[in-house]
DNA sequence: TCTGGGGTCCTAGGACCC
DNA sequence: TCTGGGGTCCTAGGACCC
């Protein structure tokens, strides 16, 4: 199968409709406003050059590129960019479409010739939306999706059982998809540094540090190994949530109560627009200094909006909790009946 | 250097039941 | 007197992805 990700794909629908900006540092990222409290979404080639990468406080990349053009997130211009992709990969002979995200998506093909198909696909995408991608091939949709990183930009790379280890061995284990700091130092404990030492990992070795499930699976991550099905059943939401990060902390409980109040409800018509219930409620705090405090709820089904509501608020009594309020940000998630769930690959982000 | 906003899924531990 | 064993449900917290 295939791994189609488009090239700084932010920046460059930005570019596309500011032709002036082609060729320059361009750093997309909240009100485009570098003073701000914000973080880089994208950056493009030229300012990652520079150090600056996704994640990263817009004032921090200022600092590393003052004459970098920063702009503001546009949500509706990259989905209308990302339908007019994702319809042109389904336009494809053969090809059964997996998104999973604004600017990637696996595409199971038979052909013969892969890397072909591949480029034939590119060049279509280019001719429909002017954005280029690269294209990973593989023989599971984990080693298809690695692979896409050595055919950037704009290029294809072939990823097999054959040679998985040659090029993936000596990585490290942060490299795979689903292994981030955290657990690549766990592993660092067991004395696992690279995919190589991963693949070599007895499942059940893994059980005590990491669970029954997730053990076993990162021993298959680090061989590559996995789903080889590429599954285009349309997505369902699990649930909705807000997030906001204030410009100074709150510390008046009067404050909270009204932003917790606010996020409730934005929640609530995101769902409402779907016509499904709400049968989860949670409040995450960021208090300052970066910590989280979760509190949830579930909510009965026959639940309406005020009830919701009140629900929320009872929560947001526990926030105060005698102390003084630091409060960076919140988020508030609901979550929705899962009976459309399909799955079972103990995977995170939705495959 | 200092922390987005949208998601998904897993694990631990306590409560409760038989 | 001293404390089984299995199960489910719920809350809190954590980790990762784009």
């Amino acid at each position: 199968m295939l791994h189609v990700d488009l090239d700084q794909f932010i920046a460059a629908v930005e570019v596309l409709r500011r032709p002036e900006l082609a060729g320059k540092p361009v750093i997309v990222g909240g009100r485009g406003d570098p003073t701000e409290r914000a973080v880089v979404s994208t950056a493009s080639y030229e300012a990652r050059a520079f150090g600056v990468g996704s994640g990263m406080p817009l004032r921090v990349a200022a600092r590393k590129v003052p004459d970098a053009v920063f702009l503001p997130v546009d949500e509706e211009a990259y989905l209308a960019a990302s339908e007019s992709v994702m319809s042109t990969l389904r336009a494809q002979p053969g090809a059964v479409v997996q998104v999973l995200g604004w600017d990637e998506a696996f595409v199971g093909i038979d052909a013969g010739d892969p890397e072909a198909y591949a480029r034939t696909l590119q060049a279509a995408v280019l001719a429909e939306t002017r954005l280029h991608c690269s294209v990973g091939i593989g023989d599971t949709l984990i080693r298809a999706k690695n692979a896409t990183d050595f055919g950037k930009p704009a290029g294809t790379f072939r990823l097999t059982e054959e040679n998985w280890l040659d090029v993936m061995g000596a990585k490290p284990t942060k490299d795979l998809w689903g292994v981030g700091n955290k657990i690549s130092a766990r592993l660092a404990k067991l004395d696992i540094h690279t995919v190589a030492e991963l693949a070599a990992a007895d499942p059940q070795a893994l059980v005590p540090e990491f669970g029954p499930k997730m053990g076993p699976w990162y021993a298959t991550l680090g061989r590559g190994d996995g789903s080889r099905e590429v599954d285009d059943t349309p997505w369902v939401a699990r649930g909705h949530s807000r997030e906001t990060t204030f410009q100074t902390n709150l510390t008046d409980p009067e404050q909270v109560r009204g932003a917790v109040e606010q996020l409730t409800a934005e929640v609530l018509r995101d769902v409402a627009a779907e016509g499904r219930p709400v049968i989860g409620l949670t409040l995450k705090v960021r208090y300052a200094p970066f910590t989280t405090k979760t509190h949830a709820r579930k909510i009965p089904e026959t639940f309406d909006r005020d009830e919701v509501l009140a629900r929320a608020l009872d929560l947001a009594g526990a926030i105060e909790d005698g102390r003084p309020i630091r409060l960076l940000g919140l988020r508030a998630e609901m979550t929705m009946p899962d009976d459309a769930r399909k799955g079972h690959t103990p995977t995170r982000g939705g495959w």
